[in-house]
DNA sequence: CGTCGGTCGTAC
DNA sequence: GACGTACGACCGACGT
């Protein structure tokens, strides 16, 4: 294969980056954003193509042998403005600190420059790819020369600009010297645009013929042809590039050199590039590593014609599937208007059609309603596979224009929490890099961040393109990545199967669905807690004397430990005296102050993070508030909510409780809560097969009751309130992979008694040690853990030579299988849920998931039949070999419900 | 003024 | 240090 050779137009860069990109400044406010666009650029370049020799070149000051042909020429072009004439310095720094052979030659221009060195490198044999947006260096083009767009990854060989121009490379100097340049002010024959330049090239052959034709050629054009005939081997003049420029450097001598950090460093620190800043080496003495795989070759197209959209639609339906991703104007899928679409249906080749980009000088965009509607039967048919990276988002996007998404067969954020939880995070840019080896466009390099940042609405189409046209091309390439690896495992390929990708939609309705909430109640709720924190800061301040901030733990630690006196009982792990809830409370036994801090603590937690927050998160539309779950966040394959986290709602005090009393129910329904009764701790009975814990669980015995009657071999009726609470926390404790002095803290006890307790209960309850040291053997064995469904959980360290990290591996190699199985149970009994609710029979919707408990909406005239489906379907949802209970109750508001 | 680590507290 | 999984508020140091 031939070697590869990048010619940089840095100039004609310069000048678009300037005025395409939105205007960046470092603090000093120096103009940034054309030095940071063509750098992008240029990486980005190198990334994609690692050329084997590579120039950047730029114009030099001075005037050109055109203006001494033609005094006329580009000497109406304004002079460049201040603002990227002072960036041009510190990007030729940075360029030739990357190690990029940077030409300058006074006399002629980059484009001169271009044309010999590729002219060079083809009698050389090599391959060039001039990188620019000139269309003027379309002449140079040839089979071995090539003309990228590096913009938007638009390649141009003779045959492309042939259908670009509608003339062939080796006519276009003719062609450019018939339409004339209003912009550098070359002449050409006034009325002749592209079309008649290129109709006369193709009818006459050559800008001579057409000359030696003149007189034939009849209306207004002709008569203008004969007029400006003595100007057109001037225009021709003007418009060559010139290939004979003496040069001190020769294709094959432009070769990469080694990058100066410490002068990148620098150079970025003051322009404040931080990322970029951040990705150099930390010692200069690092070797520059060239990755060896090439990437595919790069075809992204951006869709604003109907009959090029036709042509998408049709490969989309044909395709065995296609990926496909929304932009839009913000990440909130319940305000988010669409943008943009992009498809892919191979490697490297995607599409863009934006629909609603709307800045000034915006390009005419195809209609949206009408692509939506034509996009409609290939969205919601299920026979036509997608492909997305994050579906759930898309689906609910697109619910918002009334197409209700199907066929969603992969997802390429679920392949990779799938194949493995945690050993990265599951957004596209760290998928693409970690799988694929390719840094993506980032979100924040094209868009901004803060307060400046744009909405993708308004950011060009020439930036925008690309960017989301590759967020396709990489989904479908992460998915034929990450599925062939996937079916390597069954179990793992089942689950992704048959839970995850089934769970997205259920998932995206419950979050449509949204929950009401009682803003008035919790607004009263924020009124009165004011009034009682402020009480609690005057007394505060009272007793210690001085006034402080009850929020901050620094302050406290100043007041109670340096001011006061008080005891240091604990330290946190920074070594800072704790003024952590446990610590207070004992302190409070001698002194008065930390119990009120407790007291000033807990009621502003629920203020600041309840009662508070949870109004302001009521959707101005619904009337209700729409959280987010996330598939693919936990290591143990929980879900996660946020924004706001519905999953921590108070429920342990009665101020607490208020809180969950404004979550309620619609006029003519009724709240129903189901939640599992002790569901890990069932599964530890099944997992480990302990004769004593799965009688216990079969005879339908008060679990911690049992264990107590064991542990204190004391009949379970005459177990006392405190025997209880303690063999509760021995069974809370073990499942989290508890020691001895971790429950001596719980419960306030000695350590050798706490280790007396846990003695005693792996004797009770043999099958549990065992299980568990069977769980610690195979994670060691395996590097993983297991659910029963077969969900993995890599556990590096668990060989870890640092005793910390390697029992920490161990904790969760305990916890994990529990934890994951319960939740793989209640995800199955969601997806049956899901189903059984569409078929209609119950007028009820479900709208929370809390890890153990679901929750939903019901029409009264439901309640009991809910009630009684709603408990089989979850109970029938694991199949154990101890029974499954499911406890629920209804209410006008959930706390009422529990 | 924004970011980020530390600390704390809510849930299961 | 010492009990698993999350999210998020607040503080305060730090860099801009």
């Amino acid at each position: 294969m031939a070697k590869c050779f990048i010619l940089v137009d840095g100039s004609s860069f310069l000048y678009r980056a300037f005025h395409a990109l939105p205007e960046l400044a470092n603090s000093k406010g120096q103009p940034t954003g054309a030095i940071y666009g063509v750098i992008n650029m240029l990486r980005r370049l190198l990334a994609d193509y690692e050329p084997d020799y590579v120039a950047v070149i730029f114009d030099a000051k001075g005037k050109t042998f055109r203006s001494d042909l033609y005094p006329e020429y580009k000497a109406q072009r304004p002079p460049m403005p201040e603002e990227l004439v002072s960036q041009i310095e510190p990007l030729h720094a940075i360029v030739s600190a990357m190690g990029l052979p940077l030409l300058q030659v006074s006399g002629v221009e980059a484009d001169d420059v271009i044309g010999t060195l590729s002219r060079q490198a083809e009698a050389a044999g090599l391959d060039t790819l001039m990188a620019t947006n000139d269309k003027d260096m379309a002449q140079l083009v040839s089979p071995h020369t090539s003309m990228i767009n590096a913009l938007n990854g638009d390649l141009m060989d003779p045959a492309g600009v042939e259908s670009k121009f509608g003339v062939p490379p080796e006519r276009i100097i003719d062609y450019l010297s018939l339409m004339g340049d209003t912009v550098d002010n070359v002449p050409g024959v006034p009325k002749v645009g592209p079309k008649t330049a290129a109709k006369w090239l193709k009818s006459w052959g050559s800008l001579d013929a057409v000359i030696a034709n003149a007189t034939e050629i009849g209306g207004k054009v002709g008569e203008s042809l004969r007029e400006h005939l003595e100007q057109l081997p001037l225009s021709r003049e003007l418009v060559t590039i010139k290939c004979d420029v003496p040069l001190d450097l020769a294709p094959l001598q432009c070769v990469r050199q080694a990058t100066d950090t410490a002068v990148l460093r620098q150079r970025y620190a003051e322009l404040e590039f931080n990322t970029w800043l951040s990705d150099l080496p930390v010692d200069d003495g690092a070797s520059p590593e060239p990755t060896p795989e090439l990437p595919p070759k790069i075809d992204y197209e951006t869709v604003l014609d109907e009959l090029v959209m036709e042509r998408w639609l049709r490969r989309l339906q044909d395709a065995e599937y296609f990926a496909f991703d929304t932009e839009t104007t913000g990440l909130d899928y319940m305000s988010a208007e669409i943008v943009g679409i992009s498809f892919s249906v191979v490697d490297g080749e995607a599409a863009y059609v934006p629909l609603a980009h709307n800045y000034p000088g915006a390009p005419t965009q195809l209609n949206r309603d009408s692509v939506l509607e034509r996009m409609r039967p290939l969205l919601e048919d299920p026979a036509v596979a997608k492909v997305g990276q994050n579906l759930k988002y898309d689906m609910s996007v697109l619910a918002r224009y009334g197409i209700e998404l199907h066929g969603i067969r992969h997802d390429s954020m679920l392949e990779s929490y799938v194949l493995d939880s945690i050993a990265t995070r599951h957004n596209m840019d760290a998928l693409a890099l970690k799988y694929l080896d390719h840094s993506t466009i980032h979100f924040e390099d094209i868009a901004g961040k803060g307060k400046k940042q744009l909405g993708f609405n308004e950011i060009d189409l020439e930036i925008a393109g690309p960017y989301a046209a590759e967020d396709a091309d990489i989904t479908g390439r992460l998915h034929r990545t990450l599925w062939p690896r996937l079916q390597q495992t069954a179990s793992l390929q089942n689950l992704y199967e048959e839970l995850e990708i089934p769970l997205v939609p259920v998932l995206s309705r419950m979050e449509r669905t949204g929950v009401m909430v009682d803003a008035e109640a919790l607004r009263e709720q924020s009124a009165a807690l004011s009034r009682r924190i402020l009480a609690f800061e005057e007394q505060a301040f009272e007793l210690a004397g001085q006034r402080f901030n009850l929020g901050s733990p620094k302050q406290i630690q100043g007041v109670l430990y340096e001011g006061m006196g008080l005891p240091v009982l604990s330290r946190t792990p920074k070594g800072q005296p704790s003024t952590a809830e446990s610590v207070l409370q004992q302190l409070a036994e001698d002194f008065p102050l930390p119990k009120l801090i407790l007291e000033h603590r807990s009621l502003s937690k629920l203020k600041s993070t309840y009662t508070d927050a949870l109004p302001a998160r009521i959707h101005p539309l619904t009337g209700r508030v729409h959280t987010s779950y996330h598939q693919a966040v936990t290591a143990t394959g929980r879900l996660s909510s946020s924004e706001p986290n519905l999953q921590n709602i108070p429920i342990r005090t009665a101020e607490g409780r208020q809180i969950r009393q404004a979550f309620i129910a619609p006029p003519g329904y009724r709240l129903l809560a189901a939640d599992y009764s002790q569901i890990e701790l069932r599964i530890m009975a099944h997992l480990s097969q302990d004769p004593g814990l799965c009688t216990a669980f079969a005879e339908g015995a008060d679990i911690h009751r049992a264990t107590a009657a064991e542990v204190f071999d004391t009949p379970p009726d005459e177990i006392s309130t405190e025997q209880r609470r303690r063999a509760k926390a021995i069974n809370f404790g073990l499942i989290y992979g508890m020691s001895a002095f971790g429950l001596a803290r719980q419960l306030d006890i000695e350590r050798r008694e706490a280790q007396a307790y846990i003695d005693l209960y792996f004797a009770r309850y043999p099958g549990v040690q065992e299980f568990m040291e069977r769980t610690r053997e195979a994670a060691r064995e395996q590097g993983y853990v297991e659910t029963l469904y077969g969900r993995r959980l890599y556990l590096p360290e668990i060989r870890a030579r640092n005793a910390q990290r390697r029992q920490y591996a161990e904790r969760t190699a305990i916890n994990a299988p529990m934890q994951g199985t319960a939740a793989d149970i209640i995800k199955r009994a969601m997806i049956g849920l899901d189903h059984w609710l569409a078929e209609g029979a119950i007028d009820a919707r479900m709208i929370m998931q809390v890890h153990d408990e679901l929750v939903f909406e019901v029409a009264e005239s439901d309640l009991e039949g809910a009630r009684k489906s709603i408990a089989e379907h979850m109970e029938s949802a694991g199949k154990l070999s101890v029974p499954l209970l499911v406890d629920v109750g209804t209410g006008v508001n959930w706390d009422e419900a529990h």
